[in-house]
DNA sequence: CTTTAATTCAAACAAACGTTTAAATTAAAC
DNA sequence: GTTTAATTTAAACGTTTGTTTGAATTAAAG
């Protein structure tokens, strides 16, 4: 390898995306390395040679995608903040919800490869497998600090706790339709037109759950 | 074994009973045969003897819990559909979204065994393996059906796709609820303190869902 | 070209998985 | 008490799992 990287090989690229693509699908516990590997045409080793273990593995497949969507959500939100302390006034709840929201929905669209990580980020945090639901925390532990510290901000009527649930509220229905969208059939349940790119989805959530941090 | 099935073993419902608190605890996928004969103290053939197999177990698991519930909540939300038409009148939203969840959150308290159940319909949706995602799915759907239309009489001002989307928020907020309820713990993420029965659930997640579904 | 490092490869590892078997044990029926 | 059925048991089945190994191959450096 020479000193600007560029001759490396795509083997950990192509592991990265099959793996993403397995794991949003079957989840990290129901995805072997034969599968991977299989699915990405290189040979068994070569996860553990370049990523050390299969837990590594889903660590970088996570910080991958994670790392750059945190910063655009923490940059939205923090925009929001301070616009609002410029002018002296609270933040508003639905800027704030858009501000996470947004991005995290629109993240869907920003690549097709994305998309099966979004599935993914859908069942981060109900994930059985503990390292799963551990590895996504601690990635995610600061930006729900911002997006909690924000939402009281806006919300100074509320008690912190009443917050703090309705956040959870926020996110169960946010995980939930990240987690629908994409290999989801409604007509399954019941018969219902839908269409769903991923303005469309921001168009209908953000209504529902700034209606519902505002209650009472 | 006897006519009346006096005689019978318990090692069935030591099975089943150790089988829900593996499969809250560490998913179907992540729990094995020997993990639950060793936690029920009976022979790992036990399993495959009484029930089949690992998939069927599963089924009964479900089965067990989800009957019964599913009964209460068949009959509260009828209740609330067949009062309102006697009276003329279109069901109330709250009615209806409290008669589907508080027989679901007070289903944790109804035994301390259902407690492990509870977490486990809070991943039913997400749940990585397709077995669990279809088992779930096929003793809830008449339920969710008849959620639906005695929802969308509640909110006729509303197309029917907004009140089919607005519930799945809604269930995405109650199941992310039934699965960190019991084995979460809120200072983890941000330092709150919280108290969390049944009753104060409900008294929560009632005016943030109700609020989400009339909007605008 | 030669040397050296990085990577790929087929093969094997021990461990854990769900399931099956046949003998041993227990309980029921007569 | 004897016979018959139901249940439990220990052992093994064949797969699949994540990981390791050492040789073969490819690319980089001198």
């Amino acid at each position: 390898m020479n000193e600007n990287g560029r001759t490396q090989s795509d083997t950990k690229q192509r592991i990265l995306d099959a793996a993403e693509y397995l794991f949003a699908h079957d989840g990290y516990r129901g995805t072997s390395l034969r599968a991977i590997t299989g699915k990405a045409r290189v040979n068994l080793a070569a996860v553990n040679y370049h990523f050390g273990s299969k837990e590594t593995l889903l660590e970088e497949v996570i910080r991958r995608r994670l790392l750059p969507l945190n910063r655009i959500r923490k940059e939205r939100i923090e925009e929001v903040r301070e616009n609002a302390r410029k002018k002296g006034k609270k933040p508003d709840v639905k800027a704030v919800l858009l501000a996470f929201i947004e991005p995290t929905l629109l993240f869907k669209e920003s690549s097709s490869e994305a998309e099966n990580f979004v599935t993914f980020i859908g069942r981060s945090i109900t994930d059985p497998d503990d390292t799963v639901r551990q590895v996504f925390h601690r990635f995610i532990k600061p930006l729900f600090h911002l997006l909690f510290e924000t939402s009281c901000e806006a919300l100074p009527e509320h008690p912190k706790d009443l917050v703090f649930w309705r956040l959870h509220f926020t996110i169960g229905s946010l995980f939930h339709t990240l987690h629908i969208c994409g290999k989801f059939k409604p007509d399954d349940i019941v018969h219902v037109k839908t269409e769903m790119d991923a303005k469309t989805l921001v168009d209908l959530i953000i209504p529902y759950v700034t209606a519902g941090m505002r209650a009472k």
